[in-house]
RNA sequence: GGACCGUUAGCUCAGUUGGCUAGAGCGCUCGCCUCACACGCGAGAGGUCACUGGUUCAAGUCCAGUACGGUCCA
């Protein structure tokens, strides 16, 4: 048996225990992950790899604070928890800042510059001004200074994580940039490519013109924007008026046809014929059931593209494309070949120029031409936006990579859906957000991205004798050459200087969305694409994922849809949810509104384990008020726990009162609840209910404090009126069990102070000293124990002080005499209780009686004069 | 418009198969330096469990509906 510890000190405090402990896990390798573990021995944690150019959050300290409760909860039941961390420094948030930071722009034609110096840092130039232009330099140079960038980012993050001590294994970091995240990227796609579950396309697709690329339906975003209907005057072929109403009269030159509902009887005899526009291009009237016949004049104009009702239409009604706004957002100087005459005189004024300057240019000429009627009517609409955008996305014609997800094959779908059903959601309901989303997707994921910062697809095309790419047959490498960047290396069969020229090659240009590096954080983290030893095989599929419920959706869905086509099976078995943090007037934090606080402040303040004690607090998947009181309440509760072991640590309690015998009737009392405690912590913790584990081990833990120790003080200090050995014996043991099980109950919520006071009087860590035993406490409690009888001896303490409250007395002031009246029923444990009552309330002589209510009549010593 | 969550003390929240007088913390009031803790301790006040109807011997809890708040998605 190892040496104990130190023995309690005589002032305990807080300060300080983090850093100590951080230290000591580190040296000790206490979080380890042990490599021979079988997989039934393992828990795994697939950890959502924080975005690093974000700012540090307090939403952060929220989240991972409740996954470590249960890695630590796991990890005492005797599982070998495979806790991982990663970096997300992968996308566009990086790009951005590292934009803004050093003053840069990416320009991928430009070559890779030796020893290349940023105009600035921290977004000031070296005069110490602000930097306004951002200097050109090309992807690889832009790639470095992201990677710089990132380092320091992440070193922060690492501090702050430590500091709240996580318990995870550092030794398994992992960032969705490096070579390995890249090649597990790549290689995942290639997979996917030769399973037909990824192919591209040319079609229409949503666009953002800032940052100019294309974007997925999972990142899109309903913005409510001010608009205005113009009413426009098509003409029929008997040369009457057609009204229409539309919100983006620009579009006309890309009319190609207007549409009413088939059973709106005042158009639908109409259908086939030709509709004349005002530009003069005629176009057919056709039918389709989503036109609306109550919205504006019943019939709408279909153009390539103005939202995507347009593309829905284009594609069901076989429509002809005529693209008039390209990538900048602006319109093309391909002028449609239909325009002719006054329409298209009108269309080369609006070449060039923006959507909103290309609508001013065209509503007054047709005004003035009589062609657009009325005054503009203003409304308020919903107007799709990504998310990270804040211009209104186009639809423009593009050729893009998909990922099947089952928006487009109902077999597909379903078989989604059941994976969904695989995964145990914590709390339940949150399956159903799962379940609406892939229920209701009608389109491919939308994997390509034309970026700089992100993975490239390991793809090259050779060019035909026109110079043409040929994208049937794409050229792809050897898995085992991965990662590639296909910009740089060269395909199999062909040289570099070949590239770009008829009859040689031609690299894919995009990147990666995101996703599709997050969608594989299981196998980044288990080393799927590196032929890690057999890692994979021991933690996948995965114990949990935890992750905040607002990316079901994202996260989540597209993780199962990879674990679906490589792996046949659940990424995870369970999925746990957090919620926001919301301020205190309830909205939620961002950046933006400028209501974030920053947690090392706050770790600072309160201590790490004040500031889990709040985060663990929050049932799983609620939104929760950031809230300071309930940080001041568990710094409470970590001075209390050192307090009181060192109440019960120096009075002569040890390692060896564990062995000693309960007999006394309050001590058993004590153990036989304390049995049932754990029973509760244990199955709350099952349930990834780590709130309700710790609210219930809190409860037990103040009633151990303000009246268990209360009643036992005399007997523990062998002073009691009529202790005897025993009794102070078994006083000692009941004070060692309860220490130890409670200990071990707090240790997933304050590991510190834990920690510290496990120090005092223990060997080894309380992290890896087993999760306590109900059945061993039963045991020791005895068959005959009454859990009963602490709640009655503990109302009946309060009954014995109250007099001396009431009579604003000390509490030390002794009653001479007392009649205590209690229920019949109850008097054989107040009996029981009774010697440690006479001894805690001060009493010199007392009679029971019976009656309904418990309570105590009391004479006082007198007031000394 | 659809799905989901919520509404319990001034505030933040518990209340698990329906079952004693609905609980905790904070805040508030009044006290107490009691040999673990003044970063503490004790006692107390404070609630029409959003509303309406139903099931039941019994409803904060189950059912139906309404209102309000919120989230996600259209």
């Amino acid at each position: 048996m190892a040496s104990q510890g130190s023995g309690a000190p005589k002032k305990a405090s807080l300060e300080g225990l983090e850093a100590k402990w951080d230290t000591a896990w580190a040296e000790q390798d206490v979080y380890r992950f042990d490599r021979t573990a079988k997989r039934p021995e393992v828990f795994s944690i697939d950890t959502p790899p924080p975005t690093v150019s974000g700012s540090l959050h307090v939403g952060h300290v929220f989240s991972y604070t409740h996954t470590d409760t249960i890695a630590r909860y796991q990890r005492m039941t005797g599982k070998n928890v495979f806790y991982p961390m990663g970096w997300d420094d992968n996308g566009l948030p990086t790009e951005r800042r590292v934009q803004n930071y050093y003053g840069v722009r990416c320009d991928p034609s430009l070559p890779y510059e030796a020893g290349f110096t940023p105009p600035g840092k921290e977004g000031l130039g070296a005069d110490g001004k602000k930097l306004k232009q951002q200097v050109p330099l090309s992807r690889p140079n832009f790639i470095e200074l992201c990677s710089e960038l990132v380092a320091e980012d992440e070193k922060a993050f690492e501090g702050l994580f430590r500091r709240l001590g996580l318990s995870v294994d550092w030794s398994l970091l992992y960032e969705t940039i490096s070579d390995s995240s890249r090649r597990t990227s790549q290689l995942a796609f290639l997979r996917n490519l030769a399973g037909g579950h990824a192919y591209q396309q040319e079609a229409p697709s949503l666009w953002d013109v800032t940052f100019q690329t294309a974007v997925a339906q999972a990142e899109l975003q309903d913005r409510d924007q001010p608009s205005a209907y113009h009413t426009l005057k098509f003409t029929r072929p008997d040369g009457s008026d057609l009204m229409i109403d539309t919100t983006r009269p620009e579009l006309l030159p890309a009319c190609v046809a207007v549409v009413a509902h088939p059973e709106d009887e005042r158009f639908n005899q109409l259908e086939g014929q030709t509709i004349t526009t005002p530009m003069g291009v005629e176009v057919p009237l056709r039918l389709h059931e989503l036109a609306q016949p109550d919205k504006g004049t019943g019939v709408a104009m279909i153009c390539t593209f103005g939202d995507t009702t347009d593309v829905t239409w284009w594609r069901e009604l076989n429509l002809p494309s005529r693209a008039v706004i390209n990538r900048m957002g602006r319109f093309t100087d391909e002028i449609p070949e239909v325009l002719t005459g006054e329409g298209r005189a009108l269309y080369e004024q609006m070449v060039g120029k923006t959507v909103f300057s290309g609508r001013e240019i065209l509503v007054n000429t047709l005004t003035e031409a009589g062609s657009i009627v009325g005054e503009p009517r203003k409304i308020t609409h919903p107007v799709k936006f990504f998310e990270k955008g804040d211009k209104p996305l186009e639809i423009v014609s593009s050729r893009q990579w998909y990922i099947r997800n089952g928006g487009r094959e109902d077999a597909l779908k379903a078989a989604l859906v059941e994976r969904g059903e695989q995964i145990n959601f914590h709390p339940s309901y949150m399956r159903a957000r799962y379940r609406n989303w892939v229920e209701n997707l009608n389109g491919d994921w939308l994997v390509s991205r034309q970026r700089f910062f992100g993975v490239p697809f390991p793809v090259w095309y050779a060019l035909d004798d026109a110079g043409e790419p040929i994208y049937d047959t794409p050229l792809v490498p050897d898995e085992d050459q991965l990662p590639i960047d296909p910009s740089v290396d060269v395909p199999a069969g062909f040289t570099e200087d070949q590239r770009g020229e008829a009859g040689g090659f031609a690299a894919d240009p995009d990147v990666m969305d995101t996703w599709a590096t997050s969608s594989l954080t299981p196998h980044i983290a288990a080393g799927w694409a590196d032929a890690d030893g057999g890692l994979f095989d021991q933690v996948y599929p995965f114990d949990v994922r935890p992750q905040a419920h607002d990316i079901i959706r994202t996260w989540l869905f597209s993780t199962v849809v990879r674990s679906h086509f490589e792996n046949d099976v659940a990424p995870w078995r369970n999925a746990a949810l957090s919620g926001w943090i919301l301020d205190p007037d309830r909205k939620k934090m961002s950046k933006s509104v400028g209501n974030v606080v920053v947690p090392t402040d706050l770790l600072e303040q309160y201590g790490s384990d004040a500031v889990r004690y709040w985060a663990a607090s929050a049932r799983p998947g609620t939104d929760t008020a950031f809230d300071e009181g309930q940080m001041k309440v568990g710094r409470r509760l970590a001075i209390k726990m050192l307090n009181a072991s060192r109440f019960a640590l120096g009075m002569g309690v040890s390692v060896d009162s564990l062995q000693s015998p309960v007999t006394e009737a309050v001590d058993r009392s004590l153990m036989a609840r304390l049995a049932t405690l754990v029973d509760d912590c244990t199955a709350a913790f099952d349930d990834y209910d780590y709130a309700r584990a710790l609210e219930r081990a809190e409860s037990q833990f103040w009633i151990f404090t303000d009246d268990y120790i209360e009643l036992i003080k005399d007997r523990a200090y062998g002073e009691g009126s009529s202790t005897s050995a025993d009794g102070t014996e078994s006083a000692h043991a009941a004070l060692a069990q309860t220490l130890d099980t409670l200990l071990r109950l707090f240790a997933p919520f304050l590991p510190f102070a834990t920690e510290e006071v496990w120090s005092w009087w223990r060997s080894g860590s309380v992290h890896t000293s087993g999760w306590p035993s109900a059945s061993a406490l039963r045991d020791i409690a005895g068959d005959t124990a009454d859990p009963a009888i602490m709640a009655l001896a503990g109302a009946a303490l309060t009954e014995l002080r109250r007099p001396k409250t009431e009579a604003k007395r000390s509490l030390k002031t002794r009653i001479t005499s007392a009649t205590i009246t209690v229920p019949a029923s109850e008097r054989s444990r107040l009996e029981a209780a009774m010697a440690d009552l006479v001894d805690s309330g001060n009493v010199d002589a007392y009679e029971i009686t019976e009656g309904d209510e418990l309570g105590v009549v009391a004479v006082l010593e007198p007031e000394p004069a």
